[in-house]
DNA sequence: CCCATTCTTGACTCACTCGTCCAGAACGAT
DNA sequence: ATCGTTCTGGACGAGTGAGTCAAGAATGGG
């Protein structure tokens, strides 16, 4: 019946996602996304609306895709529970350190520039936090059951404290920690949890 | 000789850290900044140079000071070592909390804003979080000498350790975790720190 | 008293950016 | 084929913000 558009929104949004995360979100034109997509203006505009609700847009996409990450990284049986947050925080300190151009995590970024004015933005973070914290909670859980971490200490204060160790190491990362102290923190992190009383510390 | 200026070099710097702290420095006018210090932007320019020139001054400034601050409340004897440690996480936890504007840190909002692309701003924020660690070190090695913790462990790991839980919950803040949380990350960080063999765990 | 020097004020310029608008293009239904 | 609808591209307008400039004011020395 219509005119078909010609480009596809998810890939726009990606393309957003980048500019915004490299410049933040003052910093980024609309013109310079409508040249990276290849989009005239009026295509940006009449698709997602303006400057604001594309940053939302793209802000709700990253926040969703970094807990699906985080997910996938941290669920599974008992077992393995501590071998994947191991993992999951050798992981994130060696994906902070090879972020060499220091660009960090859009979510902190975004957060930091914004959430003080932008109610949106900041509700978002603040469920995408408490989404990261039960996940790492969840799992924490499952390393007690399975004996890797003491069973009388609360899960959720350890999960938080995990949390702020990783969202530490990411602003740790942008001040120009090298990668020997961000992997240092994680390993150091991970040693310091309270272990089952009898337990190898090793 | 010539005109004295009729404004207080620091008055305006601290005004102008007001402003790029609550807009973050793309978001912050001169012509705020102007008005606010009651300057006219011919003084501002003079005095200043630039945009960002003056940005460099404040970050400046603000750093010195907030590496003062630490200073202040870490160094001392062996004896209350502990106690300062203590004080002073719980300290980041409950000013972090108490800021309800959500502005959160200027060293990490700068940092996160300008780093990438800002060297002068990168290389400042670089050489504060180090100048924190070894506070934290210096601290966490007089612990150690009083038998606070364990003397088995590395204290710059430990001090790392530590900086990047108080930068994590800056930014938890930031997303609106609640006091609790935050508080409740504080206590258990220094719960974990490991004791001398022997040591009540309380 | 006058002068050189530095500071002050705010209007001005100039570049830039958000958002709009419109003429034209591409499609499906009839 | 034709028409209504939606998408496209880019020129345009309006507002904004960094930085400049020139005329005037305040000071101490001669």
């Amino acid at each position: 019946m219509a005119r078909p558009r010609k480009f596809d929104e998810q890939q726009v949004l990606d393309t957003a996602r980048e500019r915004f995360w490299s410049g933040g979100y003052a910093a980024t034109r609309m013109d310079d996304i409508a040249e990276a997509t290849g989009l005239g203006k009026g295509s940006l505009y009449g698709a997602f609306g303006g400057k604001q609700e594309l940053f939302h847009r793209v802000f709700d996409d990253y926040c969703g895709a970094v807990v699906d990450g985080v997910s996938k990284q941290l669920c599974g049986g008992d077992a393995d529970a501590y071998a994947r947050l191991s993992a999951h925080v050798h992981a994130v300190a060696a994906a902070t350190a090879a972020d060499t151009a220091r660009r960090g995590c859009l979510l902190a970024k975004g957060t930091a520039e914004l959430a003080e004015h932008d109610e949106t933005v900041a509700q978002r973070a603040h469920t995408t936090i408490e989404a990261l914290r039960a996940l790492l909670e969840d799992d924490i859980a499952a390393c007690q059951r399975n004996g890797d971490i003491d069973a009388d200490a609360d899960p959720g204060r350890l999960a938080a404290l995990v949390l702020a160790v990783l969202r530490g190491i990411e602003a740790l990362g942008k001040a120009g920690a090298s990668e020997e102290t961000l992997t240092g923190i994680a390993a150091t992190a991970l040693a310091v949890l309270p272990r089952p009383p009898g337990a190898d510390r090793g």
